[in-house]
DNA sequence: TATTGTTATACTCTATAACTATA
DNA sequence: TATAGTTATAGAGTATAACAATA
């Protein structure tokens, strides 16, 4: 792996601070829909698919059951999701967005996808989408044990 | 840009848990070198040059000049660092790596770029250089600017 | 008066464990 | 008894402000 290993920084040491800053420009984007980052995080997710269970959700986004109840309610008040007993096991909850929540959740994500854009536009062409593909491939990829071993 | 944003996931939403991952796989190599993740960041800062101020050593490392006190306190009773008054203006202390700081930290690096070599060897060999290359021009570039424009 | 380092305080997140209601 | 959801508590990390020493 000579090709890798030659002088480079720290992986985590130069990706920290773009994380960072990411996290960062989407708070004011987030504020003005009125919904706080777990909360899109949860959105996003149940765009794709409605959960069955909370705790499925929760760890489907890298969170704790308990963490993600205050920003269900939220969702839930603010008319987002819809939260109902399943009938067929009325310990859980059924989870879906609703359509203003779709609404809201394209609306945010249209401008972080702006923001973003405006800083992939400092890559060169090439190095931009071969960039894009790496993330996307490590983030199908189960990093934690790749990096455990 | 048009081939960026097809249908893309958020930046963010995908670098999070690599990032994490690779937190969490610092720490056990950090642990052994009894550091911290800051005390780390702290040597690697040093390493590269002398800091003249807490405080200018604290922003270079995107922290506050507060928070990395303990940290310093750490270091030196260690002995990985040296922390002396500046002879020129005796508020300030001048800061440098000692040799055994350098050499903690060389020992703990080669653990960690190890660690991410694993990842990194999960990429078809075009885009790991690509990428790389990516991250470290982005590393380099004013990000929260470019993100908040 | 301004600046460097330090300490103290409060606030936010997060993790853990206990509780309820269903099964 | 086991599980889904909830609540309560404590801990870590962080941000802010106040303080002492020096300029």
């Amino acid at each position: 792996m000579a090709d890798q290993d030659q002088e480079r920084r720290d992986l985590g040491a130069m990706l920290a601070p773009v994380l960072r800053a990411l996290i960062a420009a989407e708070r004011p984007v987030l504020d003005d829909h009125g919904i706080s980052m777990w909360g899109y995080s949860v959105l996003t997710a149940l765009e794709g698919m409605p959960a069955r269970t909370q705790a499925a959700l929760a760890s489907s986004i890298g969170a704790d059951k308990t963490r993600i109840i205050g920003t269900l309610d939220e969702l839930q008040a603010a008319g987002h999701i819809t939260r109902e007993p399943d009938p067929a096991d009325r310990r859980a909850r059924l989870l879906s967005i609703t359509p203003e929540g779709q609404r809201v959740l394209r609306s945010a994500r249209a401008r972080i996808h702006a923001a973003e854009d405006l800083l992939l536009a400092e890559l060169p062409a090439g190095e931009r989408r071969a960039f894009l593909s790496a993330v996307q491939t490590l983030s199908t990829l189960p990093v934690e044990e790749i990096l455990g071993r």
